[in-house]
DNA sequence: TTGCTCCTCACGTCACGTGAGGTGGC
DNA sequence: TTGCTCCTCACGTCACGTGAGGTGGC
């Protein structure tokens, strides 16, 4: 089959995934791209403090363009299945840098790193649960 | 069945599940109870800073008592099962106020709140996996 | 004029981690 | 003297939350 880059494979990832409103616009300003990733002011601020992402401005307001609402996209997926923020600027990177079929490979490692982490936590959880459930009955046991 | 206090109860509950080294010892430095707990000094000073253990001093040495123990076997349990700090202070009043017997009620509330945050936890973390998992055969299958 | 949305600081949160710099007894 | 264990600040971390105080266009 042919080559699929790095880039463009985020792209269909989050089409896939992100699945938000159809509503097609040029521009957006900070309260629309909240709304509709239901995420705060705050939060998108933030990111751009980060470095994450960094729209245009029109005097002091933020103007967010259809690429802007792309990388948005790809950072909410990311911060969805837990990547932490160090972690998506460096899945950005590969998204940004996109030279050749290698960096293909460095996602599907970086996805499968965080789906070991995501299943460790499981783990820890599941014993928490676990033990809760077994003090729960000691405590209704004796009352 | 005989009446059961709030405080008995949480000693048994710890018994029965932070079954920690057997060492029996009148006083404990730092150190020992941080190896017996496996958590570290700043964890053990924070603790105390927040007014949820308060060990005797030789010096500026903290030296921890039998009771002291127990009650750190409290925390340890409680923390393990997720509850915040907060939370644990109040578990600890229960533990302290020990005058009558609808504490124990209160004490099984407490628990089943936190088993219910827990649950919602794991709910999230499935839909994380889920949402992963599809991703990295999304890719793959590109690949 | 009133609302709504936007803006920039800047401190607060949570549970500690991590040095820096120093003391005390075997 | 060297190790080991203990101590007290005090700043750093992570991903924002939460005001305070102010601007700009319908």
């Amino acid at each position: 089959m042919g080559y699929i880059s790095a880039q463009s494979m985020l792209e269909h990832l989050v089409e896939n995934f992100a699945d938000t409103s159809t509503e097609t616009k040029e521009i957006y300003r900070i309260g629309d791209l909240a709304r509709e990733f239901d995420v705060s002011l705050r939060t998108l601020r933030f990111y751009e403090d980060r470095g994450l992402i960094s729209p245009e401005r029109s005097g002091s307001t933020r103007l967010y363009s259809n690429a802007d609402k792309k990388r948005l996209k790809i950072i909410i997926l990311a911060k969805n299945v837990g990547f932490s923020l160090i972690d998506i600027e460096e899945l950005l990177k590969v998204y940004d840098d996109d030279k050749n079929e290698q960096d293909v490979s460095v996602l599907v490692d970086k996805f499968k790193e965080q789906f070991a982490r995501l299943t460790d936590q499981k783990n820890e959880l599941d014993n928490s649960i676990s033990e809760i459930s077994k003090a729960i009955s000691f405590l209704e046991g004796k009352s």
